[in-house]
DNA sequence: TAAAAATACTCCATAGGTATTTTAT
DNA sequence: ATAAAATACCTATGGAGTATTTTTA
């Protein structure tokens, strides 16, 4: 069972005209005919009573028809729900990031994301670090991966991630922490 | 899109094991597979991640499942309700009737019954005058057609025709109804 | 005679099957 | 090695089209 065949059953029905309805459905006149006698047979029923030009529903067309049409719109419905969820599920995730970022921190926390959310796709706008901020504010991006704050009030800054600094020197015995705070001074 | 897609899809998904949907459906395996597909290209999404062997639904072959349940059993249950409907809707009448009428008043009868009532099946039973009653007490046959009302006490009895008596006679000049009154005496 | 439905036919897509291959357990 | 899904291939049917015929208002 085809469900185009009741949606060109209940235009036909409600038109009680062939032709008209294969034009508001965009077909033939044939191809209308022959649904029509598609589904009468699956049903085992006759839906249109046939006489040369006219055709006229029959007392269980008639019945038919109520069921038909229920049975559309709740195709119908559904479908038209399933494609909105569908809209607000696959969307796209956009993310400023600054140069450094992006060649290092990025990658793993990207890795993540999409091992979590593997159906949103995930679009990197590699920026200047004064842009970020920028970016978030206008809505260009939806994150923005920055070394410090934003500036700009519509947006909220957080802190996921800190970096160690090492410092890097000739091989020195004994050298440990004590050591860089002696020769930094603080 | 086809109802059976759904239906295959719904069996396929609470299983998540094609061969296992394909022996509930009663179809082989393959074209399981093939109705998925189809079903998968109609709406441009993937409802199974498969990975050789196992197969599993995506979160949107998860979305998807709902509607489609609803979809499958929304047209169960109008089918089913159309052909409850058509078996209350194209029953038969049986009528008993005694030789007399059957031969007389019963086809101009019969003749604007079918014409306003055509998809109900009309039986006759051609019974003795005596019998007609006991048929229609007994729930045998739905109505009775007889000369006589009925005695039994579960039936009603209608008159629905009068038929003319005629005299007939030799030719004679002058003859009227007064003849016939004053040949009879009464 | 005009208008609508039905039919004949052709073409390609589809649905299902069987047999086989691929793949992950 | 096994079991499941995918694929290849084949056949019959389906679905849509164009062209034509039938039918009745």
């Amino acid at each position: 069972m085809n469900i185009k065949w009741l949606e060109t059953f209940v235009k036909a029905a409600k038109t009680e005209n062939f032709r008209q309805a294969s034009e508001e459905l965009f077909l033939t006149q044939p191809a209308v005919t022959k649904q029509i006698k598609r589904l009468e047979q699956e049903l085992d029923i006759q839906l249109f009573k046939r006489s040369g030009k006219a055709v006229k529903l029959t007392p269980e067309g008639t019945a038919f028809l109520k069921r038909a049409e229920k049975m559309t719109s709740c195709f119908q419905e559904n479908m038209a729900d399933f494609n909105e969820w569908r809209q607000g599920y696959t969307r796209t995730l956009s993310i400023a990031c600054a140069p450094q970022i992006a060649s290092s921190f990025l990658p793993e926390l990207l890795n993540r994301f999409v091992s979590q959310f593997p159906y949103i796709d995930v679009y990197i706008d590699v920026a200047k670090s004064y842009e970020i901020g920028e970016k978030v504010s206008a809505g260009t991006a939806d994150l923005g991966l920055a070394r410090m704050p934003s500036a700009y009030m519509n947006t909220t800054s957080l802190k996921v991630n800190e970096e160690p600094v090492v410092l890097l020197g000739p091989l020195l015995e004994g050298a440990d922490e004590s050591f860089f705070w002696r020769i930094t001074g603080s």
